[in-house]
Order: C-alpha cells, then structure tokens, then sequence
DNA sequence: CCGTTGCGTGGAAGCGCTCCCACGAACCGG
DNA sequence: CCGGTTCGTGGGAGCGCTTCCACGCAACGG
C-alpha cells in the first residue's frame, strides 16, 4: 500500500510542471530543460517528443523557478524618480515608452514601470532594484537631487539613463540628445533671419537637459554678440509657458525672438503671445523643441529642434539590453544631434 | 582537511542569503523568515538579533526565491491590447496609471506594464499572464476583437477591467463610469438650454464606453422627441474631433448642439466650429466627456461630463488586490455616476 | 583492433526561500 | 505536583527549474 505522503495542496492543480513534461516525452527533465530552451545537444527525435508534450499539456515554465537558477528575471525596470502628474502626459514620456516596448517585444523582456510617488524617497525604488528584480533599470526624467545614478552604479545593476545625469555620469551609461547644439542652433536660426533682442523659456532648473539647452542659448547669444539677459524658467508645462511668456513680455516687451525649451510651453508661450497681439513670426519669432507632435498643431506651426525620442528610447534599451548581457562593458554615452525643423513661426 | 567542493561560484557576491541573515544573528533560518515576515511567533530578543542581522548585512530577500514557494510575486499587470500612440498620450492612461500607482505604493506592490504592440496577437500578452507572472491583471482599453475578459476567466487569473469589457462583462470584475447616464445628462443638459438640433460625436465603435455614450445620447433624443439622425464617429483623438466635427457640419448645417464623446474630439470640434465662425455657445453648444484637464483648457472651456478617472482607477487597483486575496470572492462590478461640469461651451 | 573524440542523455545538486511539524520550555488550572 | 496548553524554535522538505558531470554509445583515425 502506498504511503501517503502528500503535505501540501498537490501545487496549483492545472498547471504542468516540467517533471510532467519530461514524463510525457519520454525523457528525463534535463532534456526537456535543453529542449524547451533553445534545444541545444538535443536529438531531433527528443525535441520533437518535448515539443509535443509542451503543446498537449500547456506547458508554461515558471519563471520564478528559472529565475532563481539563472538569476536573470528577462524584465528592465523603467525608473521615473518623482513622476508629478506631467510626466505621464508629456509626450516625451509617451515616446519613450513606446521606443521601449517595441525593443522589448523582440525579445520578450518584460517591462517594470517604477514610479516613486511624488514626495516618497527613493528608498523603496531602490531597494527594489537592489535584490534583483529586475535585470536592468532605464532611467528617465530624473532630477538634481536623486542621486539614482551613483546608486545603481554602486549596487552594479545594469542601468542607462534616458538625457545626461546629474552626477555619476561618468559611470553611468546614457543616451541624450545634444541639447547645447539643438538650443545653439534654434537660436542661431533666430539670428540668421535678423532677431536681436531674443529671450528665452528655460526649463526647470534641476534637469539638465534645461540647463543644456540654456547653455546653447547662451552661446548662440554671446558668438552673435547679443545680451543674454531676456530668461524666465518654466517647468516644461503648457501652463508655466504662458505664465513664463508673460512675465518675459512684461520685462522685455522689445523681444523679437524667443527661444523656448519644450514645444509644450511655446505652445503656451503663443498663446499668450497671440493675446499680446504680436505676430508671430513677424513681430517675435519662436523656435520650441521636442517636436512630438505638438509642434505641428499650434497656429502657426511651430519651428522646433526635434529630438527623436522614440530612436533614443530604442538606443537606451538596446544599451541596457547590451549591459544585461555584458555586465562588465563600459558604460558607454550615445550622443544623438537633434536637427532643426523649420515650420512657420520662425 | 576539508573538502573543497564548491562547484560554482559562490552565489553572486555580496549578495547576502537568508542563511547568513540567520547566522549572523545566531538563530535558524525559519526564526529568521518569520521575523522577517511580519514577526509572528518569534521573541522579541530573535526579533532584534534579526533586524540587526539584516541591517548590517544589508539583505534583502530574494524575491524570486520568495514566490517560488508563496505563489504569489507581489506584481501586477497593467495590460493595455493593442496601443497605438493614442493610449500613451491620453489624459486617462495617464490618469489611470496615477491612481494604480497610488494604490499599488500603500502594499509594495510593483506594476508590470504588458503593452501588447499593434498588429500583435494577444498570445504573448496571455502566454505571460497564464504562467503566473504577475498576481492579477488590469486591463484597460480594450477592444472588442480581444476576447481578453474571457481567456483571462478562463485562466483564472484574477483580474479587474477598466470599462465594461464587450464579452464575458458577467464572468470579471469591472469598473467603469456610468457612460450612458452620463451621455444623457450631456444631452438633457442641451435640450434644457433649447437646443433641438443636437449631433454628437461618437467614439469608436469597437468601444464598449463608445457604445454606451451614443446610447445614452439616443435615449435623451428620443426621450426630447428629436431625431437621432446626426451622428460622426470619431477615434477620441484630437484630430479624428476636427474631421468628425467637418463632415457633421456640413452634412448637418443646422446643428445647434454637439454632443462629443471625448474632451479631446470636443477640442477638435471647437477648432473647427471657430473655422466656420459658429459662436459657442451661442450658435452652437457643446458638450464634452472626460474632464481631465483638456476641458478647462479649450476656448471655451468645455462643458463636459466628468470621470473620476484617478478614483476610477484607484476602486479598480482594489478590487484586484481583494481578489488577488480572495480568488474566489464573485466579481464585482462598480459603476460609478459620472457628474456634469458646467462650463462656458453650453 | 583499440584509444579518442563528440554527442545525447539522465542523475543529482543546488538556487534562496517558506512553512509544516516535532520538540522542549514555560505556564496554567485542578 | 502533574497533564495540558501555549509559545518559540530549528530541522528539513520542497517549490520548479537549470546545469554540472559522468556515462554510454557511435564514429573515427591510427
């Protein structure tokens, strides 16, 4: 007589183990391991045997079982450090999203959003990040003050950050746009067809493709001999273009460029522009950037700097995926120069 | 002399097991579990010597480990079939994504967001869901072709669906916004004010909200006595309102309300309404759905019919994690009663 | 003819964790 | 003072998988 022996729920009933598939095909689980994955040093009579047991049986391999062997879990995380209501709603992120899923359905990786509620440290994120969970982390939309990059640098997780870090950059990888140039060339185009008394909408302060895009203002301004002083920061909104337009307007009425950081706030920025009453482009000239789709419906349509996001994004993820699988190759920057896409407004 | 034996190398480096967590604070490996676990049956001088341990070890559990025996992964899906760009940029993924994240942060509980690509087949997306990967699954933005509601019954997987699903509505939980009560207070609201020549804007047809909001209308029509003849189909985008809003315009010269089915068609819709030089409201009212933010910023603002998107979401994260507790409890579904936001566009 | 190679295979050892169970100690009322 | 309860504890099994290793076998060159 059998012994009894059975202690526990007999495991989810339903769901076939590898043992079973092995005992269906006719050959020991090591087999049928090698068989399901990628059929190496596998008969053809073998595969064929495991191939038919997996069908019939429904086999799904357990990926927590897997994971734990491997130590690989075939998912990235995508950090969003303090995601404010913005983030979600910025096109920016949209792409970004999309470039991402679209590298990872070729290799059915699986994709973990990370969001740190607004005002949350970043402790449980990182502490998520730290055992394991996932086999590489993008990060994107980071500010000053998350040191996320010198973090994951010293916990050794795979990582690559979507625009320049703050600090760590230099051990970090990261794929950005070059934000000195896009801005540099934005304002030059405003020089070239006669603005001189040109301002500018910066970004927030704490973000360096801001600051990036402030600095090529500032050197367009300066090779062209012109003062640098017309600058009001908004927080990439629409709504803090405008409040930024009017402010910039009150103090320096005489503008007849404006240079503006994201498309979403000279959006904003015609707006109120449009309210003033002055031309665009004839009065003031306006060049944005991002150009994800808002450009094209502003009236007029908006001279921008395009930044592709959603190749960056590709870019990113197929470096994350480079370092998942190279954990010891240099972190490696990707560079990508934006280009200047003329459209009515300047 | 001892045996050396070790055959692999020593478990990824620097990464500390429950093991040494339970030596270093000098009791079993299950003493240590349970205080880590909550701290059931375990003194208060275990207690401490294991906090202590996993402090100075800087240990944290493996989760892959973890769920191998619980079954459980602590992670659920946000599962969007088929997302054009549409679903990333609109003001109700993102809304629905903050009000999951909200939830999902109070249980340290991740979110895997399973983003099928168009043109794909869902069976990755069920191939994932099936082997147990995640705890429960939410899925918005459905369609109709998907049989999702279904395969994911079928599969036992407890699940939650933003908006009623078309097939299987009686077999998983929902949540979803009374869309038709709603639609017909739009159009109550219209007929209240005199209009007698009402059209809409409808959305997709393969949208079960769709649907609903264009019953809702037709039963508010019918209800006033006026014809139910002028109606556009559009695809909740921007761009998709303006097209819709053109040809009803001119197939219906007379319209003197408009009834649209998303904020962002009803956005499109003013545009063209300004084009054509119909003053709103005074020529033509209109009337928009969602209120989430679009609303407030179009000229005029819209008046529209608000979903509570964020609480949508929120209702929905907990339903799911009740039946991710109680797989057996019966599906519920929670409707919730939209409410009319007056503005200046009717 | 026999070592050598290479290939397909299965046995078995874990991966790091949870949880069942048995066990001893402390505590209780009778 | 003793049987019964409760409590804290550790041993150990096992979750489902991958992978090391040893083994048998056919093919092959010397």
């Amino acid at each position: 007589m059998a012994r009894v022996t059975s202690q526990r729920p007999p495991a989810s009933v339903g769901q076939p183990t590898l043992d079973e598939v092995a005992r269906v095909a006719g050959v020991s689980r090591a087999t049928a391991s090698r068989a399901i994955n990628g059929g190496q040093r596998v008969s053809a009579r073998a595969q064929s045997a495991v191939d038919t047991a997996v069908r019939t049986l429904g086999y799904v391999p357990n990926p927590a079982a897997r994971s734990l062997v491997t130590r690989r879990t075939d998912s990235i995380a995508v950090v969003v450090p303090e995601p404010d209501d913005r983030v979600f709603s910025d096109p920016f992120f949209a792409g970004t999203l999309r470039g991402v899923t679209r590298v990872l359905g070729e290799r059915d990786i699986q994709l973990v959003l990370l969001l740190a509620r607004p005002g949350a440290s970043t402790a449980r994120t990182l502490r998520y990040l730290t055992n394991r969970h996932v086999d590489g982390a993008l990060v994107v939309s980071h500010h000053r003050d998350d040191r996320l990059a010198e973090h994951l640098a010293d916990i050794g997780l795979p990582c690559v950050f979507g625009g320049r870090p703050w600090t760590g950059g230099d051990r970090v990888a990261y794929v950005d746009v070059d934000n000195v140039a896009g801005e540099r060339e934005a304002t030059e185009a405003l020089v070239a067809r006669g603005c001189t008394r040109i301002g500018t909408i910066a970004g927030p302060a704490d973000m360096t493709a801001a600051e990036d895009r402030l600095a090529g203002w500032r050197q367009a301004m300066s090779s062209a001999g012109l003062a640098a002083d017309a600058v009001e920061h908004g927080d990439f909104t629409e709504a803090s273009g405008e409040a930024a337009a009017r402010a910039l307007m009150e103090r320096h009425p005489d503008l007849d460029g404006l240079v503006v950081a994201s498309d979403l706030m000279a959006a904003g920025a015609l707006r109120v522009l449009a309210e003033l009453g002055r031309r665009v482009p004839d009065d003031i000239a306006v060049v944005g950037f991002d150009d994800l789709g808002v450009a094209e419906r502003t009236s007029p349509a908006l001279t921008t700097v395009r930044q592709p996001v959603d190749e960056m994004a590709e870019r990113a993820t197929r470096l994350l995926l480079e370092r998942v699988d190279e954990p010891d190759s240099r972190p490696m920057r990707v560079i990508i120069p934006p280009t200047l896409v003329r459209r009515a407004s300047a």
